[in-house]
DNA sequence: TAGTGTGAAGTCTTTCACAGCA
DNA sequence: TGCTGTGAAAGACTTCACACTA
């Protein structure tokens, strides 16, 4: 299992919360930390932690566990989160407002460097230290500012339409708030509200 | 594949998807669908919309599809959001004030019937027609209010301690923003948004 | 003909279980 | 002894492919 193969992507969304707690245990002043610790605060299995870190090319050592730093260092790494990325969040409505003040995305290098609104009352206005530009400067914007990723925080009437102005002019990437698919040829991960209600709904609704 | 197994959870979250569709659809005057049409709309295969639906009991008809209105309402059985369920948020910051004015949860019959915040000087104050009440009142509302969902939207630090009081006076469900593992005993549904950008830069780092 | 339902096959992911190392 | 790394087995999920049907 060599750090050459593509990753899984259940294992993907695994090396966040390993990256998460390895970060907090070497700031709770730990060097080390075993699969089962791990696995334990994370509740998946010893063997699962293992395969996982596996991917990275890490090696752990036995008896002891895995070094910190250089686990992090990986993790970083694999994840692609080793270094800044700037990102545009377009709506500035309040899922927008939310994420424009959402502390994590700065100390994980995601660098929120412009805020676009359609609504022309909130242009110039300055939301939480970032002056809101107009919706018909998205092209000049993501190109002039080396933006990368995109975040799409509009009504879902005009999630696609900004997904594909967003597309044509070169982003990476698209974090999607709205309740739709937006087919547009980058990579696109939906973060759907009401759907995660119904799959909690669901859950609740199982016996188990 | 009868209506009496488990339903998997990759299907679960596709059910989601397609119960969205399917409402859209007969909004616009649509009948029936068939499993081409949903797939090809949600960026999957027919089979895989087949084989969830079978899950459902739901026949379809050779040459036709499947009709719209049944499938809706077996979709909304299968996903136990037939009915209306009262949800209480924990956190009036903004990530509690973007939800609080999520047309979508009232439309799925999440009701949010109350709004509880630590700090003093919210509460009382009135947020989108929710008066923001004590946190020290979360016994008294979830069991006087009929919670049967909690929306955990505060500070990493005190999630934890705000699940352990959700779970301990009857919650049914939680779903989470704060950026940790709850360890309660009730079905969680984490929505972690460092790790969604996350899993985002991986895919844009991917080759293909 | 257009489309379902589903065994069987295939693929992907997790878990087991244990040799081996510090 | 405590813990890793990993073949092999198991399990979960998806896709194929085709008989069948309105």
């Amino acid at each position: 299992m060599s750090s050459r193969d593509s990753i899984p992507r259940p294992t993907v969304r695994r090396l966040s919360l390993y990256l998460r707690e390895a970060e907090s245990l070497l700031q709770a002043g730990h060097r080390t930390v075993s699969s089962s610790g791990l696995a334990t605060s994370l509740a998946v299995t010893d063997a699962q932690v293992r395969r996982d870190l596996g991917h990275l090319g890490q090696k752990g050592r036995a008896g002891i566990g895995y070094r910190l730093a250089p686990l992090i260092t990986r993790l970083r790494r694999a994840l692609a989160v080793d270094r800044s990325r700037n990102v545009l969040i377009v709506g500035a409505g309040r899922i927008g407002r939310a994420l424009m003040a959402y502390p994590r995305f700065d100390q994980r290098g995601f660098r929120i460097v412009a805020v676009v609104d359609a609504d022309t009352s909130l242009v110039g206005r300055a939301i939480d230290g970032h002056v809101v530009q107009s919706v018909d400067q998205i092209e000049t914007i993501v190109v002039d500012g080396d933006i990368e990723i995109g975040i799409v925080a509009v009504p879902e009437a005009d999630a696609r339409a900004v997904a594909q102005r967003l597309a044509a002019c070169g982003i990476s990437g698209l974090l999607n708030f709205a309740p739709c698919r937006l087919n547009v040829d980058v990579p696109v991960i939906d973060v759907d509200l009401s759907s995660s209600l119904e799959e909690l709904a669901w859950a609740m609704a199982e016996p188990g």
